[in-house]
DNA sequence: TTTCTTGCAAATTCTTTGCAGATTA
DNA sequence: TAATCTGCAAAGAATTTGCAAGAAA
């Protein structure tokens, strides 16, 4: 049974909460609605976007609260940025491990979520360069909807 | 036995060649040293690197040739940007495919090739998304070298 | 000669920073 | 209250663009 999204989403904004409090940073209303609309969004937005969506219901935050802000929730590990070669970063707030689709055409970005079970195997030399972090498969095609588009 | 050096950059000049003539694009020795700076390295350089090298054997090339060859040059599938979520975008004139490991210390950016025989298998689902072009593979995490000095 | 490219300079886009007042703990 | 955080404005870095002169086909 999937859980509910109010709930889910409550859920992370206390885990901001405590996030917050261990690394001595308070918690604020800015911090707390620009990680919701992250956190409610699985558009991957951009700062931009981000930025608009605050803004409906706190018409006074500027945008440079929103890069600042991101880059905290950043350094808090709440949020990601989700490697995409445009210029502009995007973000993600769902920390489970998972990859992307990227559209080439729209350049909407997609989650993968690997099927129970199933694990992303690595090049066998992967090791052999040092400590790893991280992985992140990503998977740039064209997506359903566009393809759909050209067909027309 | 590895091919010589020289001899793989002037074959793949000769491709590039090939590949201007095909789209209707001009051979200039702008495009000729660009695209050599790029495919003799195997750091992944910048623009701005490229550009310095570059200067060396062409004064008069500016910075915004650079960029504008870099995008030809990735129309014509001669080269390609490396994913990285820092500011400045990298480029790799090695078409064959592999992957890369991010130094997130130093930000140097390593080759992973396959082993023979070696395939990388993708998630069971990728493919419900829409048609793949290209799948990249990104570790990232600390490297050899910049361990040593944290050890040190 | 005709079209594509380049260099120059200026502009644009995305993001960051300094500072004083506002807010949180 | 004491330190962090925000909004404002201005700066910064990376990249892009318009245009006239220059180079390739």
């Amino acid at each position: 049974m999937i859980k509910d999204k109010d709930v889910y989403l409550n859920e992370r904004v206390e885990q901001l909460k405590l996030a917050c409090q261990k690394q001595g940073m308070r918690v604020t209303q800015q911090r707390i609605e620009i990680f919701k609309e992250v956190a409610k969004s699985c558009a991957h937005p951009d700062a931009e976007t981000i930025y608009e969506s605050v803004k409906e219901r706190m018409p006074n935050v500027s945008v440079d609260t929103i890069y600042r802000t991101l880059a905290s929730l950043e350094e808090l590990n709440m949020i990601f940025r989700v490697d995409n070669q445009l210029p502009k970063a995007r973000f993600d707030a769902d920390m489970t491990p998972h990859h992307h689709f990227l559209c080439i055409k729209c350049n909407e970005v997609y989650d993968i979520f690997l099927e129970p079970g199933e694990e992303l195997v690595l090049p066998k030399n992967a090791e052999q360069y040092g400590t790893i972090k991280d992985v992140n498969l990503q998977i740039r095609g064209i997506c359903k909807k566009c393809l759909e588009k050209i067909e027309k």
